[in-house]
DNA sequence: CGGTGTCATGACATCGGTGTCATAGCATTG
DNA sequence: CAATGCTATGACACCGATGTCATGACACCG
């Protein structure tokens, strides 16, 4: 591969006059700009970062680790798609700003996070990101120390900065967009109650509900979802959904915790020749499009903007990175990432004068 | 960031030794040694690759591109995870083989490629690998000219060695293990017609016959899927298993293009009152377990089996690096990753004695 | 006891860029 | 015309590792 050397020796210069044209910190001269240009083009030169690095100590790496890196034991509703949608979002991002994206995965096991750490740290990474695959506390080894990091889906008990999705608002926005519809008994078939989601979710709901100046009533609530989809949940589901339709005033929809429940709801109410949204509506939270448009009919359901919380991430990187202002630990409010709901078929309006939303 | 050299000091010996210590290619005292670890430890001491990669020229790196980088337009069946379990499965390899990936994404536009390949230079990765989002050929632009290349789940002419899905051994499988259940009359719902998976399927769907010595009978399959979910796809799919459901000889099982169409046609047998399994079997393809696990009953399907896909590029990868052998155009035969039948409820069993497969 | 081999270590050059400083050439200014 | 300033360029050192070679201290052998 050419050096800066063959270049310079082409073009009848001296290397610092290619690291001249090259970088535009200094006058050049028309004519010798040309030559050097020429030569460079021939030649296929290519600086290497490598020795570029060597000076300046910028490498433009950023390091990414997915996966676990919590030393507490985690339960994982993991779909293991969360994660790699933040990613998505970061990448872009970052791509964008011409920095380059070093990537790990610890694989499950916490345990490697010091070596991949270590790697980035032989890499000389800028900053640190770590993609939790659903919104927890995690509790981080001390190794990423002074560095710049930021953590996306998770936070942490030291005030490091982070991005979360806004469980709570999503749900209240949702719920409220049904009771616009004419809802009144809104049936909310939850995610298992170790779930940070699930107790903010069911805040939002609670908060709607006041806010219309409805009731909370107990048995419209469930914890109905388990990690992992299987017969178990179905039958929980199953059971939950019989108690409610039995009740006086049944619910006349039911909020799912997730689309994966929804899918399972549609399932199990046709089973049982309860149409949808015939004879009763159902909701989502996610907007997994896979599920969400694919299901017929197709899902109402709260937009978890995971690709978004990556870019913001990624913004929030870039700008500490400007700032050069390593790992300041924040204290004022968190950035919550709200998504809207996205109103499909699943759900009936009850109550025609309530279009907008 | 403490250097080398500051670890020399601080342990009373040469730079050169402390190498020695790190690298283990000479010998060293043992008390020697010890001084030099305690130095280490006691200045967080961590080298600096960029320092070592300007004499060895072994960076470490290896690129990874994904989104679009074929010069021909493209028809996404993206539902954009794909490329992203593959990408998984080299991460979880080249991790563990110590080398670290630089992710970069075109973000849907071909003419970044350049760009990204560039940066790639720049880095001087060792290799460079092209994730597509589904079973296609690329046209790819001469850029990633002499460095190893290894594309997955897409090929391109000029032999460039690739990883591909065995879309028609998979499908040959699932209707093998069809008819095993006892199946004869077997519909097709099929991807759109200029997938590259469409046609392999179908070979697939006929060699299963043939092998059962079963006539291929054109009216049981129909041209389906479209390339995103939406009511126009609800209707194509709804009067092909309608046309099928009015044949003389009905059939007993529908095998779908993939899950995601098959999630349709759950939605669109309940809502016509055809019980699944009960009145029709349903199978898909792909085995996206967010839907198959999740449907009820859930799905019996073809496993596409994309994180081993990626495991075994990077397999390949790490072969050829090994060798030094750079971008060898292959003319073997190509290497088809190919996955198992996830037999679950949503077939019957209609010949108890063919529980074998 | 001198020659030879092994062990342990250091001096020095080098990888490919860039920062610093010097300098030659020419124009401008009082 | 001398002093000053600007443009364009090069010489040289340096970033932090490692490869090469040299060297001093022993041990072993005939």
């Amino acid at each position: 591969m050419a050096t800066i050397y063959d270049v310079a020796r082409k073009a009848g210069v001296s290397p610092k006059t290619v690291s001249r044209v090259m970088n535009g910190d200094a006058p050049v001269n028309t004519e010798t700009r040309k030559a050097v240009e020429s030569a460079m083009g021939e030649l296929a030169y290519v600086p290497s970062r490598a020795a570029r690095t060597m000076r300046s100590n910028k490498t433009g790496l950023v390091g990414l680790i997915t996966g676990a890196i919590s030393t507490t034991p985690s339960s994982p509703e993991s779909s293991g798609l969360p994660d790699l949608l933040i990613v998505q979002g970061i990448l872009h991002v970052l791509t964008e700003a011409g920095i380059t994206l070093l990537i790990s995965d610890t694989g499950g096991d916490p345990a490697k996070v010091a070596d991949l750490t270590r790697t980035f740290a032989q890499h000389r990474v800028e900053a640190l990101i770590y993609v939790a695959d659903y919104h927890r506390k995690v509790d981080l080894p001390a190794i990423a120390r002074a560095e710049t990091l930021i953590l996306v889906n998770c936070f942490d008990d030291a005030g490091t900065p982070c991005v979360l999705p806004d469980d709570r608002r999503g749900q209240h926005a949702l719920v409220a967009r049904l009771i616009a519809a004419g809802h009144r008994r809104i049936g909310f078939l939850t995610l298992p109650e170790d779930l940070v989601a699930q107790g903010l979710r069911l805040q939002g709901y609670r908060d709607a509900l006041a806010e219309a100046g409805l009731a909370y009533d107990p048995d419209l609530v469930a914890v109905a979802g388990l990690h992992n989809s299987g017969p178990r949940e179905v039958t929980l589901i199953g059971d939950a959904i019989a108690r409610m339709m039995a009740l006086d005033e049944a619910p006349t929809v039911l909020c799912c915790g997730n689309d994966r429940m929804a899918l399972q709801v549609y399932g199990i109410l046709r089973s049982r020749g309860v149409a949808v949204p015939g004879d009763i509506s159902v909701a989502g939270f996610d907007d997994y499009k896979l599920i969400s448009e694919t299901l017929y009919p197709p899902l109402t359901t709260a937009v978890l903007p995971y690709q978004a919380m990556g870019e913001k991430a990624a913004h929030m990187l870039l700008e500490r990175l400007r700032a050069n202002a390593p790992a300041e630990k924040e204290n004022g409010p968190l950035p919550l990432i709200s998504g809207p709901v996205v109103w499909r078929q699943s759900v009936t309006e009850r109550n025609p004068s309530a279009q907008t939303g």
